[in-house]
RNA sequence: UGGGGCGUAGCCAAGUGGUAAGGCAGGGGAUUUUGAUUCCCCCAUGCGGAGGUUCGAACCCUCCCGCCCCAGCCA
């Protein structure tokens, strides 16, 4: 296979096969597809998979996409999800232009449409309660009953509705209902309901309207409206089709929109359900929507997570139509990936460990150089101090460590990136055993971390000079679940209790403090970091967003 | 038991009659001043199951099994 024929396979689905074979026989003008999110809940990561697949497919086939908001229902929506949305499709690098529509544009339209629906006999006005519509609906298996209301006379109906608009009639009095088949199999023909009593302020459209049009009603039209050539939504809606299609087959609609459904994502330790997003964030349980935990676009964002990452993943994971649960290690690959590539490295120590060069001349220091990027010389070199005392990681000391830790313990000899072998002599502790401080020596000859007589060290570690190093807090994520399939239903009980670890003294070399707020950043050995909005001038605060591949950490707990 | 979908490796996913792509994960090795990166190699005699059609079946036919969605005046 050649290459170009590679490439114009990746990212190929059976949407897509769609588009371009109704492309190919002329069946439209251009391609028109468009994301329809309600604003009541931030985006996250199921929602980009929408995004990408309705703006990429545009993109491709030189058509245009469209945001269009679906609100619909004003007791759930508000003007904050409606601008974080852009915010966020904006992030994610999709470009609506002049494309930004709300389906409260339309409800004149839809309104005049659902009048013409009572005269010919294709709509009523239901009186029945909530429960007696619930009642005679039927079941899965048994077909429902008429209501007996169904055969209201067309004046009749329209006085009602007209009523209803005016907002005669409380909450739930009365619905418009589609008037098909109560004995179908398929209960979204079960007499469907079109516009309902709903007394509340909608962001847009204020307290102009008292009925407010179904999702059904609403959806297909608007997309009809718009001219949108392909409506791709969700599996869930794939017995809505038939719905969908029924209303455009019977309304003057200018276009007949067609829909495609596609498997939403879903990951494994991570819910995607904004009715669970909404109570992590409503219980407390994280710091808002944008907690770097929380698989929302603002969140991965926060975190530091590119949005060049969400993008090649989602090309990577592919649109099918089988469920499917995709592993968070392949999101990992990808933010991997993409940050290995583009981020410069620096030396930030998380948990500082002191030791003093005990062969070094006190008062002294000097400057060393320090490579920004190992695949990429032209990102250049930084100067990095050294001095007598300097902090090390933690964790890159053992005292009585097992064979395969090759890093620091008493007597070994390690390397420090950049500088110097250095040699543990003395390990120091406190009243409680603690180990405190070491001592060493170093090896003036092997300065830059080569030496001259060739001899090894089994490991490079990174350190910062106490003189220089700069405090900071540094926050380490770990899934919000620790359940790798949590359940919607009791997510609580499947909340990882140890899914943000804050490390308050953790030291930075200088030259991170003097970098952009945004850009992320390696720091060597340890992971990806990026500055956090809680971020002061005194003090500076980093998420991790995700630690290096650590196939030593693997080995030794796979072996447990 | 009604209607609509879906079953290809641990996880995604191509292939839709000519003899199982690719990626992630995993295993092995090389290079390495990040136990990172990079680079090699391995990883389905098998496509939910059983029959059938055919020179030939993951693809066609029949039956069976499993999983998901639908009984909101949510989307």
């Amino acid at each position: 296979m050649t290459a170009e024929l590679e490439q114009a396979d990746a990212g190929r689905d059976f949407i897509r096969d769609i588009v371009q074979a109704d492309l190919e026989a002329n069946k439209h003008a251009g391609v028109v597809t468009r994301f329809p999110p309600e604003p009541n809940g931030y985006l996250h990561i199921g929602h980009a998979k929408s995004i990408a697949l309705n703006f990429g497919i545009a993109q491709e086939f030189g058509g245009k996409c469209h945001l269009r908001f679906d609100d619909t229902n004003p007791a759930r929506e508000e003007q904050e999800y409606i601008d974080a949305i852009q915010r966020d499709v904006r992030w994610l690098g999709f470009d609506w232009g002049e494309n930004l529509f709300y389906a409260s544009d339309y409800f004149d339209q839809l309104f005049a449409w659902a009048e013409d629906l009572i005269r010919a006999g294709l709509a009523y006005v239901d009186d029945q309660s909530q429960d007696d519509i619930r009642l005679s609906r039927g079941t899965l298996t048994e077909p429902g009953k008429n209501s007996p209301f169904r055969d209201r006379g067309v004046e009749e109906n329209l006085d009602l509705f007209r009523r209803m608009k005016a907002g005669e009639f409380p909450n739930g009095a009365r619905v418009l209902r589609a008037r098909i088949d109560m004995a179908s199999g398929n209960i979204n023909l079960r007499d469907p309901v079109l516009y309902r009593i709903i007394h509340a302020e909608h962001p847009r459209t204020g307290k102009a309207w008292s009925i407010y049009p179904s999702y059904d009603y609403a959806h297909g039209q608007s997309d009809a409206i718009e001219g949108i050539t392909h409506s791709i939504c969700t599996l869930e809606f794939e017995d809505h089709r038939p719905l969908y299609d029924w209303l455009l087959d019977r309304l003057p609609v200018p276009s007949h929109p067609r829909q495609y459904e596609f498997a939403r994502l879903n990951l494994t330790y991570t819910l995607l359900s904004k009715r669970v997003l909404t109570e992590l964030v409503r219980g407390g349980h994280v710091s808002g929507w944008d907690d770097p935990r929380m698989p929302t676009i603002a969140g991965v964002r926060r975190r530091g997570v590119p949005a060049e990452a969400l993008r090649e993943f989602i090309r990577r994971i592919g649109v099918a139509k089988s469920n499917s649960v995709v592993d968070l290690g392949m999101l990992e690959f990808c933010i991997r990936e993409v940050l290995n590539r583009t981020t410069p490295r620096r030396l930030a120590v998380l948990r500082p460990l002191k030791v003093v060069i005990e062969n070094y001349p006190e008062g002294e220091s000097e400057e060393l150089e320090a490579i920004n990027h190992p695949d990429d010389p032209s990102a250049g070199t930084r100067p990095i101090r050294f001095g007598r005392e300097i902090y090390i990681e933690r964790d890159d000391f053992m005292e009585d460590p097992p064979k395969k830790f090759f890093r620091l313990s008493p007597g070994k000899e390690v390397r420090l990136r950049y500088a110097y072998f250095i040699t543990c002599r003395e390990v120091v502790k406190n009243a409680s055993g603690d180990v405190v401080e070491l001592r060493c020596t170093y090896d003036p000859a092997t300065r830059g971390g080569h030496a001259p007589d060739g001899r090894k060290v089994k490991a490079t570690m990174h350190w910062l000079s106490a003189e220089t190093a700069q405090p900071a807090e540094i926050r380490l994520y770990e899934q919000l679940f620790s359940n790798p399939s949590p359940t919607a239903a009791n997510f609580a009980a499947d909340l990882n209790p140890n899914s943000l670890e804050v490390l308050r003294d953790a030291r930075i070399e200088p030259a991170i403090a003097a970098g952009s707020d945004a850009a992320p950043m390696q720091f060597e050995r340890q992971g990806y970091f990026v500055r956090d909005p809680d971020s002061t001038p005194e003090r500076l605060v980093f998420n991790r967003t995700i630690g290096l591949r650590d196939t030593f950490a693997k080995e030794v707990t796979g072996k447990k």
